[in-house]
RNA sequence: CGGGGCGUGGCGAAGCUUGGUAUCGCGCUUGGUUCGGGACCAAGAGGCCGCGGGUUCGAAUCCCGCCGCUCCGACCA
């Protein structure tokens, strides 16, 4: 037993140890990713991809339900149309990648590949828009994209990732300022509902917006390590980019008028936040409503008569109940069953052997807290169906615990450093709203600014950096 | 882009100091015994030792150059 439980911990670092030799390992060793021979390029295995496949539908659904249609944007940005909105050639073109020749012929102009389709989707609208009869546009594309990253790391940086971009058009300022915050609640609801995250809304500082947004919405969540993950971007770009690219219409009272715009992303990088928030020394968790598997089935001693039929009944009912439901009846041993499984985070493991079917009974066990129950097979899809509820309600409050317990005000910028040395996770202060500030809290606490949340609270008058008035309270913390 | 670490069957490593037939563990294949927390026995398969050059009778090992991965910084919607 002392050897099985030695070669149980060497599969996976410990956190404690190293959180980022951890968190490596978790997405090797549960088989979420693989390398490639291309630095920041990552293959999503299919489990892994699984993860994103429900998480995309559950998204893809909401945007629908909000009335918006996908289309499929050209994968190439000519280097002319990048360079319209100064800001943002200025934010990108950093990292974009470039296309220089066709077969063997150079490119008169070179081609990016695109690191996100603003450009894109206003080159299109400038054709397509003449009234505001055309209004609003409500698009969304799931696609990859290309940003020539410095460092990467699986899930968290990667050169290419898969995302959705959501991208609208309106006819007023207010109407686009809605639908901004409308996204943004729609991703509060991804985090909270179906990942089990809880979430910091609020905005960014001019600092940290998005290059050529007016206004960035964001949802910050805090990791297993207190640092701070960025989860869904919602930007507001008032009437900067439509200008930039000659975008107008004619509104009922026949005046040519400048349509506001929106765009609104998130990606693959939240997988990492699933890691990071749920994950525990035997490797992944999973909420149960993002799971490829929400209960793997394990048949005991399946080599006896009656065993394997009675687990495949089980099967087929908890199937037709609709959950995914798996068995393994391969031949390796049980015990490299129930630590493979516990490795990839399946919510929940059901076993049935010889004994439990003289009782009409079966172990359900839970990935979250271990806790193992014998239940009747009769009933079993409610059975599973309740604890499949509480085992993300019990993540959510385990990651909400989490986020409030290291969560500190300060009132002075070395009480701030102080807390995040000694403690770590999201400092808040009052906050005058000058850049200089945010720089020297970067410079001598090494925190950004996360947000500065939709949930005010008045901690003071002026700002814990200079002392001048103070205009907002802001999170400061180490982000991913 | 700066600093550290590492490149040897699929994975993890030993061998390198002191040059001389490619080793070990896990995994994989086949057969058998097992089966309620990572089973056991037996027989097998699998290698441009990261790449290129040099020294040498002979290089995984020594020398020069390059590439990649990884961690920590800086940078990053």
């Amino acid at each position: 037993m002392a050897q099985d439980s030695k070669k149980q911990v060497e599969q996976i670092t410990d956190m404690e140890a190293d959180f980022t030799q951890w968190y490596t390992d978790v997405c090797i060793k549960a088989e979420l990713i693989d390398y490639t021979s291309m630095k920041g390029i990552f293959v999503l295995r299919p489990y892994g991809y699984a993860i994103w496949e429900n998480i995309q539908a559950y998204m893809d659904k909401k945007f629908k339900e909000t009335g918006h249609v996908n289309v499929a944007m050209p994968m190439l940005i000519p280097e002319s149309l990048l360079q319209k909105e100064k800001d943002h050639v200025e934010g990108f073109a950093p990292e974009c990648a470039w296309v220089t020749h066709g077969g063997s012929e150079e490119l008169e102009e070179r081609l990016c590949i695109r690191p996100t389709s603003e450009t894109l989707f206003c080159d299109h609208w400038s054709h397509i828009v003449q009234s505001h009869r055309d209004l609003p546009l409500l698009y969304n594309q799931w696609c990859s994209v290309l940003r020539w990253e410095k460092t990467s790391r699986p899930f968290l940086r990667h050169r290419e990732f898969l995302w959705q971009e959501g991208h609208t058009l309106h006819a007023t300022a207010e109407e686009a300022i809605e639908e901004t915050e409308r996204m943004w609640n729609v991703y509060a609801d991804v985090c909270e509902n179906l990942l089990a995250m809880p979430v910091v809304k609020g905005y960014k500082t001019d600092k940290e917006k998005f290059a050529g947004a007016e206004r960035t919405y964001t949802l910050e969540c805090m990791m297993h390590d207190k640092k701070a993950l960025q989860n869904g971007t919602s930007h507001y770009f008032g009437d900067g980019f439509a200008k930039a690219f000659g975008i107008a219409f004619t509104d009922k009272d026949n005046q040519q008028k400048t349509p506001f715009e929106t765009s609104w992303g998130y990606s693959t990088r939240t997988i990492a936040g699933i890691i990071m928030t749920h994950g525990d020394n035997r490797g992944l968790v999973l909420p149960p409503r993002v799971a490829p598997t929400q209960v793997i089935i394990i048949p005991v001693a399946q080599h006896k008569e009656g065993v394997l039929e009675a687990n495949q009944k089980v099967m087929d009912t908890l199937k037709a109940a609709g959950f995914r439901v798996k068995m393994d009846d391969s031949d390796k041993a049980p015990g490299w069953k129930f630590a493979e499984y516990e490795m990839k985070g399946v919510p929940l493991r059901l076993e049935l052997g010889p004994k439990d079917m003289e009782k009409n009974q079966c172990v359900l066990v839970r990935r979250d807290s271990g806790e193992k129950l014998f239940v009747s097979l009769d009933g079993i899809g409610e059975t599973v169906a309740k604890l499949l509820d509480d085992i993300h309600d019990s993540l959510y409050a385990k990651a909400l615990k989490n986020l409030q317990d290291n969560t500190f005000p300060a009132y002075s910028l070395e009480e701030a450093k102080k807390l995040q040395e000694e403690k770590g996770g999201f400092i808040k202060t009052m906050w005058c709203g000058d850049l200089e500030c945010e720089l020297k809290m970067k410079e001598e606490a090494g925190m950004s600014s996360r947000c500065i949340p939709l949930e005010q609270e008045h901690l003071g008058d002026v700002c814990a950096i200079c002392g001048k008035s103070a205009k907002h309270m802001v999170y400061w913390g180490v982000a991913y």
